[in-house]
DNA sequence: CCTTTGCGCGGGAGCGCTCTCAAGGGAGTC
DNA sequence: GACTCCCTTGAGAGCGCTCCCGCGCAAAGG
């Protein structure tokens, strides 16, 4: 009797769902699987001959080799995977993530990468995510703006999967990052408030669970001590990123310091915040009070005045961190390198030209 | 003799990367393979006995399933690739592209799908995504922002893939696609322009080799025709949604029509650079010129004096597109499905408030 | 002429998982 | 108490690919 599920026709490699497999290529080449292979991942050893006839038929059966099965025995997957957090949504408000994601882009492509993006949005997504990252989905992952104490990157990394983060982490961690120095970047904007004549300076920091926050405060900080001035807590108001808190942030200073004369914001589109409300409150930019921004995003280019401010290399920072995790591809047991990038003050109307000095 | 070649030590479904395989939570369960899977793909046949034995084990073993292995033998890849071919960096300068994908990661991860993010950047980059898009990769497709006649998204489409656009293709096609009412949008901007008594209404146009390029443009044709007015190619600029040639367009408008009293921009980047333009020529906003955007991104608040702008549910589209995917992939044999996704004036003082009406 | 060398090739196992099939066992029925 | 019936379980094949092993054949050397 006909015995059912038992495969009735011979297989010949056909899959069903009319993709060719390997073995059909091998059959149309005449070759071996095994031969039909090699030519696919660009073993060395095959004649001329059996190459063309392996390319032939490939062709002409349009053949794509199954990733699956090929992640199955080699372990590798070879793509990577972008993680951003998006907790708040500043993120989207900057170009800063598709600049990010483009210098990443450019390195990965090269080697044949595939860039995967995860997006956690809620707590079971980052719950389900550490799973995804460690189950070798990705042979490496990339992560920015985190927030906090985040265990994430330290736990991957444990689980022997190469990790880079973008941004310095909060805590001391083996874990490799590039970074922008936020520091120096801070400092020259504030150093050139002074040069500038300020004296009344204030700033609206990031937030202070991230790496940049704390840094580009440090900056401010750093230029104020070293022009002997006094560091002031009350023209200091802290800040999301986000333009709405900027203009919130302005208005708080005022009220404290109706003096002040120039205003460091850790962000353009905080900047374009404190613009805003400068207007409002009939200060002249940058006669009355200077600003300076950070990003040097299209931001600062689209605000009246065009915004000072401190531009980073971004699709570098991507860029650099590709590397990083291609050098950790190659030979895993790799941490604790560190990679910063230079920033520089740009200057426009909002601080200097048109100024007072 | 010693047989090399042959594993020496017995598997017991141990990998030897480190990371447990169904084997072993099996074992250490105390059933059979066949159970321990039946647990991980939620089939209802288990006794709750078993369940919680194979829970206890995975927990214990860190046990995360191989989804290479599951794909190779399912099909199914449980991802989904959101294709954006970025020819002009113009896609980065705004923040549609990260909203539209928040949209998109909304719905899908609600079903547990992984969103792929693929940007070929380059010509060789695109000829590889069409094999890798049919190569069973992903179990489906989303594209935005193709230009001309791209054949990409209908190749796929017959390869049997589900496929859905963001954005009217060019040409007519079998393809499921999801748009915004850009010719509705951009009508009732010029109708606004004309309510508030301007006359000489300009456009600077998107790329016309995109769908929002040209229906935006027709949305404005439609509106000066239904009031009655002619339609005048002088006061018709083309720019590519960016920045820069916003300004440069605007300059040329103005060199032909000097009298002209309002423009409307397909894109609040290229109103902004029409504003620069416009207040180097010092005219002033909206009293001599009234402006409206398209978008009503961030540009259109932070721009002096604020873009009145066409407001686009980008999340909207984003969820829609990945909800049109999600029924493709449930139910195979669709194509033709198309749906359109209402847009709103959002009026500012650019045009409107503080003119001269 | 036979032996050595080595390049190219095919056989075959196995990657970790899902799914079909049939068997086992306990409860329910007469 | 014997017999169904159904619910749960395990055995086993196979997804498409890579890679290890060893064979065979042609060229080179003695």
């Amino acid at each position: 009797m006909y015995k059912r599920g038992v495969r009735a026709l011979p297989r010949n490699g056909a899959t069903g769902n009319g993709n060719p497999t390997l073995e059909e290529v091998a059959r149309v080449a005449g070759v071996s699987r095994a031969t039909a292979s090699r030519v696919f991942t660009a073993s060395p050893k095959v004649s001329p001959k059996a190459r063309r006839a392996v390319e032939r038929a490939a062709e002409k059966l349009r053949y794509v080799p199954n990733r699956a099965a090929r992640t199955l025995v080699t372990g590798r997957t070879d793509s990577v995977g972008l993680v951003i957090p998006e907790p708040t949504s500043f993120l989207f408000g900057d170009p800063f993530f598709p600049r990010l994601v483009r210098g990443i882009g450019e390195v990965l492509s090269r080697r044949q990468l595939q860039l995967v993006l995860l997006m956690p949005q809620s707590k079971e997504d980052e719950a389900r995510l550490e799973g995804y990252l460690s189950a070798g989905h990705v042979d490496g992952v990339l992560m920015v703006s985190l927030h906090g104490n985040d265990p994430l990157p330290e736990r991957v990394h444990r689980r022997g999967t190469p990790v880079v983060l973008g941004g310095k982490p909060n805590v001391d961690s083996p874990v490799n990052y590039v970074d922008v120095d936020n520091v120096g970047g801070a400092r020259s904007a504030v150093e050139h408030l002074i040069k500038i004549g300020r004296r009344r300076i204030a700033t609206v920091t990031g937030p202070l669970d991230m790496g940049a926050g704390v840094d580009r405060l440090q900056g401010y900080h750093d230029a104020l001590r070293q022009a002997g001035a006094q560091i002031d807590p009350v023209l200091q108001e802290s800040g999301d990123f986000g333009q709405p808190r900027g203009a919130k942030a302005m208005e708080a200073l005022l009220h404290r310091r109706p003096d002040l004369d120039a205003v460091f914001c850790a962000s353009d589109a905080m900047a374009a915040g404190a613009l805003e409300t400068l207007r409002r409150h009939k200060r002249r930019v940058p006669q009355d009070v200077a600003v300076v921004g950070f990003d040097d995003s299209t931001i600062a280019t689209s605000t009246v005045p065009p915004l000072s401010s401190v531009r980073q290399p971004i699709e570098e920072m991507g860029r650099e961190m590709a590397r990083l995790l291609l050098a950790g591809l190659d030979s895993p047991p790799s941490g604790g390198k560190r990679v910063i990038l230079a920033t520089e003050l740009v200057v426009r109307a909002s601080s200097g030209k048109g100024g007072r000095e």
